[in-house]
DNA sequence: ACCTGAACACCGTTCAAGT
DNA sequence: ACCTGAACACCGTTCAAGT
C-alpha cells in the first residue's frame, strides 16, 4: 500500500522523470505509471498538463539562491545569474518549459522582482532598469539560446567524425570552418565541440553588464 | 483534378498553415487535409515531420535579405539582423522551430557563414568573432526570448483589466509594478503592455554591437 | 512512381462510475 | 474525497496494397 498521492509528490516525480528521461518523455500517462496510479488520478492534484509544467517550473526556480546583498550591484547580479545557470544545468528541460509558458509563474515573477530590486538599489533609474531587464531577457535565468547546439555537434573523444564530410562543409561554409579551427586551437578539441559554454555565457553577460554600468554612469534616459 | 503533389507545394502549404493557425495546429494529418490528400501521401515528399520543419525553416531563412556590403561592419550587421527580425515577425512560429532543431539547417549555416564574413571583413579576429557570434546567439536571427510575453499580458484597448488584481500584484511584486508604471508614463499605455518590442530589441542589439566595437578597437583576445 | 487504407502505439482529457 | 475504466478525438508513422 503506497502513500497517498498529493501535489508535492506529483511535482517531485515529474521533475525527476524530466531530469532522467527528458521533457519529451513526460506525459501524463507515463507520469501516472511512474507513480503506480491510473492517469486520471493525477487530475485531482493538478488541473492539467499546463499547470503541471508551471508547478515544475516554480519548483526549479525555487532552487536558485536568493540574492546575497552587497554594495556592488554588478557582483550581486552576476553571482545570482550564474547560480540560476547552475540550476538550469541541473534541469536541462527547464529552459524549454520557460519558453513555452504563456504567462510567467509566481516564482518567476518573484525572481524578476528581486532582480529589479538589485538594479534599483544599485542606482539604476526605473527607466534604465526596464530596458536593462528586457536586454537581459532569458539570460536573467541563466540561459541563452544558441543557434547550434555544441553538445550534439561533433562531440566525442575521437577526432572529426569524417574528414571527407568535414572538408566538404569547410568548402561550403569557409567562414564557419575558420572559426571552428580557431576555437580548436585554444582550449577546444573538435570542430564544433571546442566551445566552452561557461566562457561564452560569461563573455556575453559581462559585455552586457559593462554596457549597463556605462549607461548608468552617464545617466542615460530613453527620452521617448 | 488537382496538381500533383511535390516538396515545394507541401512546404508552401505547411508555412501557410503555420502562419494562419500557429505551429501547434501543424500536424501531418491536418496538413494533408489542407492539401486534399491522405496523410501518408506527404511521406513521399518529406521523410518525416522533423524534415518538414527543417524545410519550412530553410524557406523562411531564405526570405532574409542578403547582406548589403558596405564599409561599416556595424551598419551591415545591424541592417541584416533587423531584416531577419522582420521576417521572423511575419512567421511568428519560426523562432520556436529554430529552438527545437537539434542541428542547424543548410540555410541557417549559410546565413551564419555570411554573417561571420561581415565581422571578419570588418577587422575582427577569428577569436573575437567566435565569441561575438556566441554572444549574439539567437539575436543573429532577429529574435530574443523574453521572460514575459507582452503580447498576451494585459493588452487590449481598455485600462488595466481589474484594479483589485492589479493592486494585489503591485503589493506582491512592488519592483515590477514600479517598472510597469514607469513604462506606462512614456509611450506605453497599459501595465505590461506598454513595451515597445522594436525599441527593446534595438537597445540590446546596439549595446552588444557597441561592446563588440570596443573590444575590436583594443585588440581583445580571449587568451586562453 | 505515386497515392491509399488499415493498423499500431501513443497522446490529453471528459464523463460517469466506483469505493 | 479520492481513485478508476471506458471512451473520445486526436497524434506520427509502418506496412502492404492499390493504380
Amino acid at each position: 500500500m503506497t502513500t497517498r498521492l498529493n501535489r508535492e509528490r506529483v511535482l517531485r516525480a515529474a521533475v525527476a522523470l524530466a531530469d532522467e528521461s527528458g521533457i519529451d518523455s513526460l506525459s501524463m500517462r507515463r507520469l501516472a505509471q511512474e507513480l503506480d496510479v491510473v492517469p486520471m488520478a493525477l487530475y485531482k492534484h493538478v488541473a492539467n498538463k499546463e499547470q503541471l509544467l508551471d508547478g515544475m517550473l516554480d519548483s526549479v526556480v525555487g532552487e536558485i539562491d536568493p540574492p546575497e546583498p552587497g554594495p556592488d550591484w554588478r557582483h550581486v547580479v552576476r553571482r545570482r545569474i550564474l547560480s540560476a545557470r547552475q540550476v538550469l544545468l541541473r534541469h536541462r528541460w527547464a529552459y524549454r518549459v520557460i519558453e513555452s509558458r504563456t504567462a510567467p509563474t509566481p516564482a518567476v515573477l518573484g525572481y524578476l522582482d528581486s532582480m529589479i530590486g538589485v538594479f534599483r538599489d544599485g542606482g539604476f533609474s526605473a527607466d534604465l532598469t526596464h530596458h536593462v531587464m528586457h536586454a537581459m531577457g532569458s539570460r536573467l535565468l541563466g540561459f541563452s539560446q544558441e543557434l547550434f547546439d555544441d553538445s550534439k555537434a561533433g562531440a566525442g573523444s575521437a577526432g572529426p567524425p569524417d574528414p571527407a564530410v568535414a572538408s566538404a562543409l569547410a568548402k561550403r561554409y569557409p567562414r564557419i570552418a575558420e572559426l571552428a579551427a580557431a576555437a580548436a586551437h585554444d582550449g577546444g578539441s573538435v570542430v564544433g565541440g571546442g566551445c566552452d559554454d561557461q566562457f561564452e555565457f560569461e563573455f556575453a553577460l559581462d559585455l552586457l553588464l559593462d554596457g549597463f554600468e556605462r549607461l548608468r554612469e552617464r545617466g542615460w534616459t530613453s527620452a521617448r
